[in-house]
DNA sequence: GAAAACGTTGAG
DNA sequence: CTCAACGTTTTC
């Protein structure tokens, strides 16, 4: 460590990488104590790395300590023995900063970004923690000043120094600033694996390092990756998922949005990893295609939106529209309906009327307001591919320069690192962009040029926004950032997701539906992206696919025996292991520190006449596809896209594979409502996820794996109102009691009788192999219950109603909706039993063989005396209010 | 590999 | 000085 104290100008991270034995961990900065202290001592000749210390004002630091979880049980003053020393988990600072008393290394002064207000003085006269050598300096204070610094916005004040960065060292060796944060959480995903850090099989990765959000005026020390080489990267990426063989799973019921098949039945669906590689050898394929040119739109407004100076090349620009373009289709967020019940809305009238037209208009509300972007994406389209050369294999800084042509070289000089190097194509993306004032200045400055200009950087956006979702993007994503995430990941960008092999099923994708490309054969065409792809809607959609036309599903038809016809693809598990882990180096970035602006400047200098909130009841309309067009459009309206308001729900249902991408995504936008059904999140993902989202409500995890759902025995989710569980395989009564079951904690004062979920007043539980113990379980732990959702149970009988209503049991005076819906064993006695509840609303007996219409008839009229009831369907029951 | 433990750093 | 908790090592 000491040695690394002084190593700035050597490699010390490759030098020792290579001679140290693979499985042996390199030594650390500031490992022990006693090197700490002697680190410390020795501090200000070179990088000794300063502790960083909470923001004190981002959303985790503003919480209070829930008490609840693993280190607040730990801390004294919650009756623990305070060993762990750790912060609570819903208190983990996602910004945290240098400390007050860092100073220039050089001039041994601090920040004084205070002191100036142009943003590149700003830049220049911050505080800068390199994350290779640990030296703090004021950009300003170097002496090397063509060289090229990365910015890393992942943490506040952090970058690769010009130093470093023209050594060719790159963060991939060592774990930059700030890490720990996120990194000691039980089971955290952004442990960085060192064994992979250490494969030397592994071809060198991209550089480690984002556009910061104050790197805004730094274009011209930033670097970016070659386009070209992503470009194949992502291009091969794709291919091979199209490649891969088409995997279904049996039809899904109709029933009121519910899954008809039985993962088990689908050998399918087994154990999932999400970055399983694949070692095949891809060819490279160029597969965008141009799909809608929406070039009748070209909104006078954006023309005139005041843009920043742009002096970046236009390959640069070519290739962050591409990627943005990408990315979009990836995530499906919405933000909507499902969840509008339960969560609190201030623009409830708005969201909904957007909600209804948001298939149909919303889109084109979009189109409209972005179409600038649209329309010069698909100009550039034919750029791409002159340009860029597909090619395969590992991705570097150092391969860029295999290309060679002449737009590259241009931007050799002003490059900066194209975020996360693939996140784009997430939300962490957007919300890059957001904070990435020099995409913002692309953006913006494609918008102000003539028209020539912009059109051309434009062009792929179109097909964004109109369809290119390809599959593979999303792995694209991975591969791309990957690099940077991983030190190993040669594999990775070889064989993206393999995780889902499934994808070829890639009905999934939602990007695949919007796709125009080859890939369409394969899969059908669902407006998955335009924010209404929800799973009813999916579900819908694929029900068409078949046949052109809407496929009827009866519930009686369900059979879990039965191999049925796999029409719905499921994300299907990789077969070989991922190598590496990718979250572990995955940082959340911070949300941006200034506040949004309150109008947008345009050309002539005069502020537009619309005020935030004008644009925020626009964008509260849009889909959250659109809202990611929009957020390229320019800084202003990055910001204000981003607006939590806006992503209240978010979706990735059926994504086939999800990308630490988007999970910091949604962590930086904080959902009260998160879909993430039939998708191949694993147990880390989800573990991580859920002990970030202190404040989510609804969550679905309807089709995803036992194994994944898990990571709710050991994570606190304190206000989790809605959770879906339903068609969860593997996911049994032992797994219930797992579930539902309080923390064991033998230590003196740590007993909390609570289940986890005891806040759940809307649970599904749709197609588990539960029984009666699981019911007993849910009446004790689950007091605020209801909503039950027990459809397709068939363990399911009269005698399980007659517990969920017998006296004494909570259920039976909270419990309002019940579904059981073929639940064969279940007759008219069950009707008898809900008698007795008080606030049963809504019985569902639909499909029950053994319900009959005498039997609710009856029912109605018993009731009749105090509560009317009718029929509103074949034995499902409503109370009339 | 994950969780626990711990010395020290940083804020107040 | 105390307290919180970072970043690492140690233990399981």
């Amino acid at each position: 460590m000491a040695m690394s104290l002084s190593a700035d100008d050597e490699d010390y991270d490759s030098d020792s990488e290579q001679s140290r034995p693979p499985n042996r961990p390199k030594p650390k900065m500031a490992t022990s104590p006693a090197s700490a202290v002697k680190l410390s001592a020795s501090r200000g000749t070179s990088g000794a790395r300063r502790r960083r210390t909470r923001c004190r004002k981002c959303e985790a630091c503003l919480r209070t300590e829930c008490g609840e979880c693993h280190f607040c049980k730990d801390m004294k003053k919650f009756g623990g023995p305070g060993r762990m020393k750790q912060s609570c988990i819903m208190r983990q600072c996602i910004a945290p900063v240098l400390p007050h008393t860092a100073v220039c290394l050089v001039c041994g002064e601090a920040g004084k970004e205070d002191t100036v207000e142009d943003e590149e003085e700003k830049f220049n006269l911050m505080l800068m923690e390199c994350s290779i050598c640990n030296e703090i300096v004021h950009p300003n204070c170097l002496k090397i000043k063509d060289s090229n610094g990365l910015v890393n916005d992942e943490l506040p004040n952090c970058w690769e120094c010009p130093k470093c960065n023209h050594a060719g060292k790159t963060g991939k060796q060592k774990r930059g600033p700030g890490f720990k944060y996120a990194s000691n959480l039980p089971g955290s995903l952004l442990k960085e694996p060192r064994l992979n850090r250490d494969s030397k099989e592994e071809p060198e990765p991209l550089p480690l390092a984002l556009p910061a959000v104050m790197a805004t005026t730094t274009v011209n020390t930033l670097t970016t990756t070659s386009a070209v080489k992503r470009k194949a990267e992502r291009e091969v990426t794709s291919k091979k998922n199209e490649e891969e063989p088409q995997r279904k799973r049996p039809p899904l019921l109709a029933l009121d949005s519910l899954p008809r098949t039985r993962l088990e039945d689908n050998p399918l669906r087994k154990k999932r990893k999400l970055f399983d590689t694949n070692d095949e050898p891809i060819m490279l394929k160029k597969k965008k295609k141009l799909l809608k040119p929406d070039d009748q739109f070209s909104p006078k407004l954006l023309q005139q939106i005041k843009t920043e100076n742009d002096h970046r090349e236009e390959d640069e620009r070519q290739w962050d529209h591409e990627e943005d373009v990408l990315s979009l289709d990836n995530m499906h967020f919405k933000r909507k309906n499902e969840y509008s019940n339960e969560v609190p809305n201030e623009d409830t009238e708005e969201e909904e009327a957007a909600i209804k037209e948001r298939d149909g208009t919303t889109h084109d509300k979009a189109k409209v307001l972005a179409s600038p972007l649209l329309r010069t994406s698909s100009a550039r389209e034919g750029d791409h591919s002159s340009s860029n050369s597909p090619r395969a294999g590992p991705s570097s800084d150092t391969g860029d320069g295999q290309e060679k042509s002449s737009a590259q070289l241009k931007a050799r000089h002003q490059r900066r690192r194209l975020p996360n190097k693939g996140l784009s194509k997430e939300l962490g993306q957007e919300i890059l962009k957001m904070e990435d004032p020099l995409n913002n200045q692309k953006h913006s400055a494609e918008k102000t040029e003539n028209n020539t200009h912009y059109r051309r950087p434009l062009k792929n956006e179109d097909s964004v926004s109109n369809q290119n979702c390809k599959p593979m993007k999303t792995e694209d994503t991975q591969n791309r950032r990957a690099p940077k995430l991983e030190d190993s990941v040669a594999n990775y960008h070889r064989q993206p997701l393999k995780i889902e092999d499934c994808s070829g099923n890639q009905n999934h994708s939602p990007v695949k539906a919007e796709t125009g490309s080859e890939a369409d054969e394969q899969k059908p065409k669902w407006p998955l992206n335009n924010g209404s792809s929800d799973l009813g809607d999916w579900l819908r959609h694929r029900g068409r696919e078949v046949n052109g036309t809407p496929r009827g599903y009866s519930p009686l038809c369900w059979n879990r025996s039965i191999p049925i016809t796999p029409i719905c693809p499921r994300p299907l598990p990789r077969r070989s292991p991922p190598k590496c882990v990718q979250m572990e180096r995955h940082v959340i970035r911070p949300p941006p520190i200034s506040p949004p602006p309150d109008r947008l400047l345009l050309n002539d200098g005069e502020a537009h006449m619309m005020r935030r909130e004008a644009w925020m009841k626009v964008f509260s309309h849009l889909p959250h596809r659109d809202l990611c067009v929009c957020m390229r459009v320019c800084r202003a309206w990055n910001r204000w896209c981003c607006d939590k308001i806006l992503w209240k729900h978010i979706s990735l249902n059926r994504c086939k594979s999800i990308t630490p991408l988007m999970l910091s995504g949604i962590i930086r936008r904080q959902p009260v409502g998160l879909d993430l059904s039939w998708t191949n999140i694993s147990k880390k993902q989800l573990s991580w996820l859920i002990n970030r989202l202190p404040g989510l409500r609804v969550l679905l995890l309807s089709g995803c794996s036992w194994v994944a759902v898990s990571a709710l025995c050991t994570s606190s989710c304190p206000l989790l109102r809605t959770l879906d569980v339903q068609w969860v395989e593997g996911l049994k009564d032992a797994q219930m009691r797992d579930l539902l079951s309080p923390p064991t904690d033998n230590r003196p004062g740590q007993l909390d009788n609570r289940s986890k979920l005891r806040n759940v007043e809307d649970l599904r539980l749709a197609g588990l192999d539960i029984t009666d113990t699981s019911l007993c379980l849910i009446i004790r732990y689950m007091p605020l219950l209801s909503k039950l959702d027990l459809s397709y149970c068939n363990h399911v009988t009269d005698q399980s109603v007659n517990i969920l209503t017998a006296a004494g049991t909570t259920t039976r005076d909270s419990l309002t909706d019940i579904n059981l819906s073929v639940c064969n064993r279940v007759t008219d006695q069950s009707l008898t039993y809900f008698k007795r509840c008080g606030s049963i609303c809504h019985i569902d007996l639909r499909y029950c063989k053994q319900v009959t219409k005498e039997g609710c008839d009856q029912f109605i009229a018993e009731m009749s005396v105090s509560v009317q009831f009718e029929l509103i369907e074949d034995k499902l029951l409503q109370k009339i209010s």
